[in-house]
DNA sequence: TCCAATTTGACTTTGATTGACTTTCATTTT
DNA sequence: AAAATGAAAGTCAATCAAAGTCAAATTGGA
């Protein structure tokens, strides 16, 4: 078995104890397994991405940790499903479409409908070269939407 | 939990019991909490700045004591205040120093807080180059705090 | 064999803690 | 009134305690 399933295994597996909300520390995890620390760091990023349903959160420094969060997908399907579907690129009109189907079925309110829109704006994009942009846009809708999924809004 | 964290939830308590105009003497907290006296001085310079939205006043000498005043804002006012304060660049932390300042002024909901911090993460930045992230970040913060302010949300 | 995923460790950055030393102010003494 | 004393708070650099980054080396599977 390789290093990476065992830290994957371990941080799985204290997701499930604590319903989805696990808090390591690096160097601590590091060392009961027995790898170094920035092997954490690799099965982090590798494995436990936005994209597949995770968010993490650190802080550095003396009493720093790592916090994992295993998103909510049980009313969120809608959710789920829109990030499924965007790939690398996103225009702004798609964007513009798919929040308004959020705000039809009722996923999303008018208001944070408007702040996620604010975000994904051409204007706020200026010093972005015009051809990263829809990249840009993909990865902070994606971001927000797994956010916006994990915290419950109304 | 760190000593830091310990001064902070006490001073913090303070200001919640007088309503936002807490008196203290250094060495006395110290001595409570058990710490040296310097650590007060850290968690006032770190957690307690104007940009934060406080203000901090001391005497030294026989009966010195430190002050320390929450300043109240209407939101617009704390909002357009942030906006102005933030140049053409911005930094992740002060960022989420901004964000936390909100919070604790509450200015904004965690969870409008943390959907905010999902579009100005890094982790959404991975396709602009470094140099421009600082600049993407501003842009995209003034134009979602201008949204929120304009939404009277949650 | 070749390529992508994994593993490692040296180095960087951030944040917290401490204590020795300095400055300021009020009170007491001369 | 001036000087001495003592009681505060302030400063700063050293040290410790984390986590992050990056690129070289290795491995394993198609």
């Amino acid at each position: 078995m390789r290093i990476s399933d065992i830290v994957t295994k371990y941080i799985m597996q204290a997701l499930d104890e604590s319903n989805g909300n696990a808090e390591i520390q690096r160097n601590e995890l590091a060392t009961v397994i027995g790898c170094v620390p920035s092997q954490i760091n690799y099965v982090l990023t590798s494995r436990f991405t936005p994209e597949q349903g995770y968010i993490v959160e650190s802080r550095r420094g003396g009493g720093g940790y790592i916090k994992i969060t295993r998103i909510k997908m049980d009313k969120n399907l809608v959710c789920a499903h829109i990030i499924n579907s965007i790939g690398e690129e996103l225009d702004n009109s798609t964007c513009k479409i798919m929040l308004q189907n959020m705000i039809d079925r009722k996923t999303i309110s008018y208001n944070a409908a408007k702040l996620i829109l604010s975000a994904v704006s051409d204007k706020a994009y200026a010093c972005v070269p015009i051809e990263l942009r829809d990249y840009l846009r993909a990865a902070i809708f994606k971001n927000m939407l797994l956010t916006y999924m994990n915290a419950s809004f109304y």
